[in-house]
DNA sequence: AGTGGCATCCAAAGCGCTTTCAATTATGTA
DNA sequence: TACATAATTGAAAGCGCTTTGGATGCCACT
């Protein structure tokens, strides 16, 4: 059943039935409720790709997935897109996911930019000087980054969270409790979140005149084998860090199972604060050491982003163009006072 | 830059360059080349709404992610998309996402296949006598289930796991270290795999004379909390159950907490076997105790399907329409004899 | 009666691609 | 040389929808 059936059944033309499902004025009352009665009984469904050539609009947003074969599938993705999906479900809104291979991603997103299958577009794991931002920005398609470009000029709609003031307010925390070996246990170092994190603690230690030492930071896929073998890399240090800075709980998870083998004791032999994106199945306050952490939740972000882009789209704007959010640090258990030794 | 403009740049019909791009045998290779080099230099892309219009295909298999407001997003599923994912970046496959309310299920899927969005659909957290299976079967779409549905007649095209066996075996196991105080921690009762596990857990009983006792079921959404309470439940009946069967590592997570809190040894006092779907966050062999494990890849099941869907919209063909894998019993340390009381 | 305004409705022109059917030219065969 | 055949190419007809630019009829108002 297509347009063309529906209004010669009905006895009336294309354009006035297309009006009357569209909300458009001009058509008589007593026509649309013939139409929709109609429709009801025939179930007609317009066809979205004929409806997307003719207006352009696609009702859907898109993102790409990193993926290969190996690639670890990243739970952050999973709880953001959670976040995305509980806004698009209130706008008849959807999803085109198009995996890629991590390299590719340029290529990825142009594809799916121009494929037409997309109103808008997400963008998420930023890098330092992301060559994605030109792309985007000659594109004339509505988009959003989850996070920001570091060394980029920041004239992009983003929304980020503060993570450089979260890891200097952690930092800080530490210090006040006496600690002055560090370790700072990052995400890949490309990535932009992890260069402001980096940053957070150095300019949190500088005031005090300290640093990072030499082999107290690590840079890793933020997965629990790698918070494992980084931790156990620090712990073996000659200066073994008491303060350690975690990029995730995740990473936390593996740390914990380090220290814990090495027969230490968290929060007291050494302590740790982790980022928070408030994932299911990390609750901090879960760990047998409840877990300090600076918080904001990854699918409220998600959540977020959704709204913009999808305002963005209907026209419903106007949003700000770049939100920056500031995280809580929550003490619990995992911090305390640097070990008299 | 559309066809009709690259055409006339090359002074060709619309026609043949159509054909170049698509690989039709009836063009001249020295055209062709041309198009392809034109296609480089131009950037152009076919509008992928039009292609879609004019063949019907669309290149994308679509899925319904559960969610709602306050719905915790699920770990398995992140799990399975990944594998989905690895698979469609092979064939240029993309997902079509439509988020739904869990009690919307059919609609939302009856929605995202009239959409024309999608060429297949994937479905799953199948339910016993799901309604959806009548609705699929009535569309003429290609689609695989991710599960059964008990109590439906298995006439659709399917993949699973042994559900039933691994469960079987399991308390098999169990029974013949000694225990014979039960209890199962299922996931909701209305799915699939929930009555399966259960059933197998009670044939392998009733071998034995067995059954599970009165409050030692419990049918709760699979998270790590839900497996807290649950366990705490078990621990404070008057016979407390020594052999638990779990169908999660996320569940496991929250019960071994328990456990722990109650001041019980995990593979002594109590003995405790998981299903693991290989969570890269829940590694059966990281936890402090390793557990003993049922396990089957949800990523290679979702892979798998992936092929059989986009086989099955290319024609590559014939796949086999139903699968059952069989699940590895892999014994660790969180599973003893019954400790003498 | 003549005019303008309003409420409805429609024919037809796209949107950018694929594909059928036909035309043209090149090649081979008798 | 004449004719069948193969190799290339094109014109044009859709695919199912939206939207522009009129029609048409009816009414109120001069």
């Amino acid at each position: 059943m297509n347009l063309k059936q529906l209004s010669e059944l009905l006895g009336l033309s294309q354009t006035t039935v297309s009006r009357a499902l569209n909300g458009y004025p001009e058509v008589n009352e007593a026509t649309r409720e013939r139409v929709l009665q109609a429709v009801k009984e025939t179930g007609y469904r317009p066809n979205k790709a004929a409806q997307r050539l003719a207006t352009g609009k696609a009702g859907s947003i898109g993102l790409v997935m990193p993926t290969a074969p190996g690639h670890q599938s990243d739970v952050h993705f999973g709880e953001f897109l959670a976040g995305l999906g509980e806004e698009a479900v209130r706008h008849d809104f959807h999803f085109v996911i198009m995996p890629a291979d991590p390299d590719d991603e340029v290529a990825a997103l142009r594809r799916l930019a121009i494929s037409g299958n997309v109103d808008a577009l997400f963008v998420a794991y930023m890098r330092g000087h992301d060559p994605r931002l030109a792309m985007l920005k000659s594109l004339s398609m509505p988009y959003v980054v989850h996070g920001r470009s570091y060394g980029s000029e920041p004239d992009y709609p983003y929304l980020d969270i503060d993570n450089e003031g979260a890891f200097y307010d952690a930092t800080r925390l530490l210090l006040q409790l006496g600690h002055t070996r560090f370790a700072l246990m990052n995400g890949p170092m490309h990535l932009d979140f992890a260069i402001r994190r980096k940053n957070g603690v150095l300019s949190a230690l500088a005031e005090r005149g300290l640093t990072l030492e030499e082999g107290c930071t690590s840079h890793a896929l933020m997965t629990d084998e790698q918070g494992l073998l980084a931790m156990e890399h620090f712990l073996q240090l000659p200066e073994r860090p008491t303060a350690i800075l975690c990029s995730s709980t995740v990473l936390a998870l593996g740390a914990i199972r380090a220290v814990n083998q090495a027969g230490l004791r968290l929060g007291e032999d050494i302590s740790l604060i982790a980022h928070d994106d408030v994932l299911p199945l990390l609750k901090p306050e879960s760990f047998s050491v409840p877990l300090t952490t600076t918080r904001s939740s990854l699918r409220a972000a998600g959540l977020r982003i959704a709204q913009r882009l999808i305002g963005t789209v209907k026209h419903a704007g106007p949003f700000p163009d770049q939100e920056l959010w500031k995280t809580e640090l929550i003490v619990r258990a995992s911090t305390g006072p640097v070990p008299q030794s």
